[in-house]
DNA sequence: TCCGAAATTATACACTTGATTAATTACTGC
DNA sequence: GCAGTAATTAATCAAGTGTATAATTTCGGA
């Protein structure tokens, strides 16, 4: 009985594959499935290694969770360029409504997680940290187009605008990502970039990326 | 050694019982918490008698989202009352973002059941319901408005509408019931019903409930 | 080329889970 | 009051879980 071959691997690399394979277990079989055999199974890797990698399982989903988060941030930061703020605005909402951040995958992923943060400390801090990083750049970047058109708002007016925009990109991301509606024949970017300027009393012809 | 007591119950109340004990765990330990036991432990009954009602676990559990929506919608629309549209649709958003529908044990619930709703076919049936029936709530509230100040519009911008203004208030309740910011500060049902009006094209002045 | 350290596998363990079944109890109709 | 029925308990089972550990293999440095 010869055991199977097996080739080794950087800690970053190892690291890495373990926790793409627990997203992939957690986006096909909820956060139930995704089993330390069945992590283990898609990382082409045996059960015991993944205690080498991570003191234990509890480690292995918060690490994972992190990375997911900070690669959904970092592809909306993307979508913002360079530019004038008004533009980089339009390309945070753009890139907010479209793929890869809406999309059901990615929605999968975020509700499994989501649902572990009330009962899970760990996971709640993940969650903050996460979350205001992303509520920041919203109210960052409105400040800045306010300022730009020439007419700065105080901090409480910002912020509650940040609010409202906040949660009308969660929303929409969240309707976007289910699929319930037949989005496919609606024009979603230019939904949110109207709707979005009415909030922010901008008129919507002036608000383009 | 003698046997615990008990007494009987009607099915309606037993199956009520171990639905209730049922949304208790998830809100307090999660949906990995909800163990057959502890469902059991919380009812004050044997974890036996749960197959008695309920064919199996997965049953219990879609029961209990079954209900834990339709009383959510309920309670939305409930605020709704009687009288003009316009005031209808106030008491919607009044209901929508605050206690009980806004509140942090309801979202606990909420994300615990939406993580399974991509990895269980069942379990997205019952969120498909529930969602639309809030979503057709929203749009027809919609219509009724328009139509009432005089200013018809048609199905397809009604539709539209009803798209956003449910992704705001899915997103204010979220945000609002996970109780990051500071909230208490803030009037949050103004906030909620003056960036409603703006949506809509109403002047928020005249916009109240 | 070969040795030693480190990575990986294989196996096993203790525990929890959902499910099953027989024994017991409470209640209903007579 | 009593018998029969149905609800409930108690005890058990097999499967799956995370974890621990010893045996093996790989691979870089002498």
């Amino acid at each position: 009985m010869t055991r199977r071959t097996f080739h080794r691997e950087t800690e970053a690399v190892r690291q890495n594959d373990l926790i793409a394979a627990t997203l992939d277990s957690v986006a096909e079989l909820g956060l139930a499935g995704a089993t330390v055999r069945e992590v283990a199974f898609r990382a082409g890797v045996t059960p015991g290694l993944i205690r080498r990698y991570f003191d234990n399982k509890e480690r292995l989903v918060a690490a994972a969770y992190r990375t997911f988060i900070s690669d959904l941030i970092a592809a909306a930061e993307a979508g913002c360029g360079e530019g004038p703020a008004q533009t980089r605005l339009a390309g945070l909402i753009r890139a907010s409504v479209t793929a890869p951040v809406a999309d059901g995958r990615t929605l999968s992923i975020w509700a499994a997680f989501i649902g572990t943060v009330h009962s899970d400390p760990v996971m709640a801090e993940v969650h903050r940290e996460g979350y205001q990083a992303f509520r920041d750049l919203v109210e960052r970047l409105i400040g800045e187009v306010f300022a730009e058109r020439g007419t700065p708002a105080s901090a409480q007016d910002i912020h509650q605008r940040a609010i409202v925009l906040n949660a009308l990109l969660d929303g929409l991301w969240i309707e976007i990502s289910m699929g319930g509606d037949d989005f496919s024949r609606l024009n979603v970017v230019q939904i949110a970039l109207n709707s979005t300027a009415t909030l922010l009393g901008i008129d919507p012809a002036d608000f383009k990326d």
